[in-house]
DNA sequence: CAGCTGATTTCCT
DNA sequence: GGAAATCAGCTGG
């Protein structure tokens, strides 16, 4: 009963029972589907390709684990909600929220391949770089050749995979959401869609099922291993990735970094 | 090509 | 006060 729509209709949401499980289970399911986000820019959408799952309350390497606190109260709410924080003083990373409710059990999100509104993602990602707050100066070598150097030639400080409008290079196609911060960056999530219900058809952040999942169609190829940059728990493997897929981001364990002064 | 460091803010102890 | 679910650029091998 309900709708039954035949075909594939664009605008069709997981259903909240799609999450309402626990993260662990949810987490390879995801593989495939497509997070969209839609804004007065325009819109674009990610085939998630790689994703890790938090146990919250009983997972040391959750966010959620020591309690409920101001940043992750929406850890602790319903299923089917994002769950947007900001890291490192500059990046978003973006979760949705699963069962049981009150655990904090949520999948986050690290990794996708655009399929819809590639100009617009790039832009965002060019602009991350430079636009966005202050020039984030590296350190600059004594040695090196002098500034007033210009080549001269007609092709310079052309910002990578722009060549022309609305057009991408490929290579640029595979790093525009490979990252968990990429992926927010290109997509336009930050803060305001903390707590967004993506299991709304309405919402302008919405999850849809996977172009090629249905009954007969094939399952794909997913593999696991252990998360990324954790310190806790890291052996647990509740990271889950589209075997062979160039868009998922190179595994990278947690390092120490030296106390600053 | 691998490894390291700067950037920068929020949260927790 | 220090660590953090990161990224990009530079250095040295």
């Amino acid at each position: 009963m309900q709708e039954a729509e035949g075909g594939g209709p664009a605008g069709a949401v997981l259903p909240r029972e799609f999450l309402a499980a626990p993260g662990l289970e949810v987490a390879p399911r995801l593989l495939g589907c497509v997070l969209e986000h839609e804004t007065g820019e325009g819109l674009v959408a990610v085939a998630l390709t790689e994703v890790e799952a938090y146990e919250g309350l009983a997972d040391p390497a959750s966010h959620a684990y020591r309690g409920r606190t101001g940043r992750n109260a929406v850890m602790f709410g319903e299923p089917g909600h994002a769950y947007v924080y900001f890291t490192y003083g500059m990046h978003f990373c973006v979760n949705l929220v699963c069962r049981p409710e009150g655990t904090a059990s949520a999948v986050l999100l690290r990794a996708g391949r655009v399929i819809e509104g590639f100009p617009l993602a790039a832009t965002r990602r060019a602009a991350g770089r430079n636009g966005g707050g202050h020039r984030a100066g590296g350190p600059r070598r004594s040695s090196g050749p002098g500034p007033g150097g210009p080549d001269g030639s007609g092709d310079s400080g052309r910002p990578a995979g722009m060549g022309a409008p609305g057009v991408v290079s490929p290579a640029v196609q595979r790093e525009l959401a490979r990252g968990p911060a990429r992926l927010c960056q290109a997509l336009g999530i930050d803060r305001g869609q903390d707590g967004a219900d993506v299991c709304d058809p309405g919402s302008p952040l919405r999850i849809r099922p996977a172009p090629q999942a249905g009954p007969g169609k094939p399952v794909p190829d997913v593999s696991r291993g252990p998360r990324v940059g954790i310190s806790a728990a890291a052996d647990r493997p509740w990271r889950f990735w589209l075997t062979g897929d160039p868009t998922v981001s190179a595994y990278r364990p947690y390092a120490r970094r030296a106390s600053r002064k």
